[in-house]
DNA sequence: GTCTATAGATCGATAGAC
DNA sequence: GTCTATCGATCTATAGAC
């Protein structure tokens, strides 16, 4: 019984970083092939649905990942402000350090009838719904919890974009900066008892 | 000399939805067949350079309707008040009430070596840069109003991965409206001689 | 578990009648 | 300016040898 020359993760890495660069309609299975080294044989037999089941496992992988780093410490795992650290961390290290991109977001923009139109939903759904209880239970309101996550992932995503579009990451990196010692600063004034005022 | 059925106008905005629909390679020439009522050989008489041609026309529109609505009044032509107004109102008009996406974000994310990244970087770079020098004019230091612009275009865009993730305008809505009086507040605090607060 | 060969469909693009 | 017919290439997926 040898071992596989591409661990499960490894191939499902150079297919998310395939699917990233091409697309999910530009990908093609001779792309696929190129990238993991592997023949389409190999490919099918790892992956019987094909494409569709290949792009599944990038997303369900890109799932695990941001339910272990991003939504576990939200959801209740540390207190409110080592939470929203964790998560801004969890972030920069997974669009910047590891260079990954939000395949989620990618997918989101384009392909309207994509298959993938309710984990992507569900993921922002999760997101945004784990990131205002965080807020709200470091003393936030929820209207104003619920501006600020909206905004939150918003300059995330957008900062893809723009990450993409200037092919460089300081833009991005500045506005988590920026964002992370927003939220910080709000839950600093609740914490002291101070009215909010950003947002 | 019979008029066209469909003017180069209405086309460009048929062949704007197909590719917002299903994004560039995902959309075949069967579906802007389709999707325009023409058949091929219509279509390469309208565009000889075939595909590529067609998405051109659909981001030199993109980019001229820009040109008009956003930069010129940012660029110059009104006081930075009203400009920075007028910018929300065209992104407004353009994404919400006209149901557009901005496909200058969709083909960032997606496909590395396409053939419009030099101008999607050239759009991207322009609105920052014409952003900035209008709050800059309205008496905003340079650095903060570039950190002001780069959140503001993060949040346009990362807002339409929100808008279409959740299927619905209202959380894009909501983020251009805090944008729009936070600029508006970054504006007045500097009329009024205030010490800047936000950033 | 990997490969090659290939099926069957669809792709972008062209030619030529009208 | 529109259509139909069709080309050759490429696509996803399968079959079967090793």
């Amino acid at each position: 019984m040898a071992r596989a020359r591409l661990e499960r993760g490894d191939l499902v890495r150079r297919l998310s970083e395939v699917f990233h660069a091409r697309g999910y309609a530009g990908a093609s299975l001779a792309d696929i092939g190129t990238a993991t080294g592997l023949g389409k044989g190999s490919l099918y037999h790892a992956f019987p649905g094909g494409k569709e089941e290949m792009a599944a496992a990038v997303l369900a992988d890109l799932a695990d990942r941001f339910a272990d780093q991003v939504f576990a410490p939200l959801e209740g795992g540390l207190p409110p402000l080592a939470a929203i650290e964790a998560m801004f961390d969890a972030v920069h290290r997974h669009f910047v350090t590891d260079g990954h991109i939000c395949l989620f977001g990618a997918l989101s923009l384009t392909s309207d009838r994509t298959p993938f139109r309710a984990r992507i939903t569900a993921h922002f759904r999760r997101w945004h719904q784990a990131l205002v209880a965080c807020l709200v239970r470091g003393g936030v309101t929820r209207a104003h919890a619920d501006g600020l996550a909206g905004e939150t992932l918003a300059l995330i995503e957008g900062g893809i974009v723009l990450y993409r579009a200037f092919a460089g990451s300081a833009a991005f990196e500045a506005l988590l900066a920026r964002q992370r010692a927003r939220l910080m600063a709000v839950l600093a004034a609740r914490d002291s008892g101070t009215a909010q005022r950003t947002g």
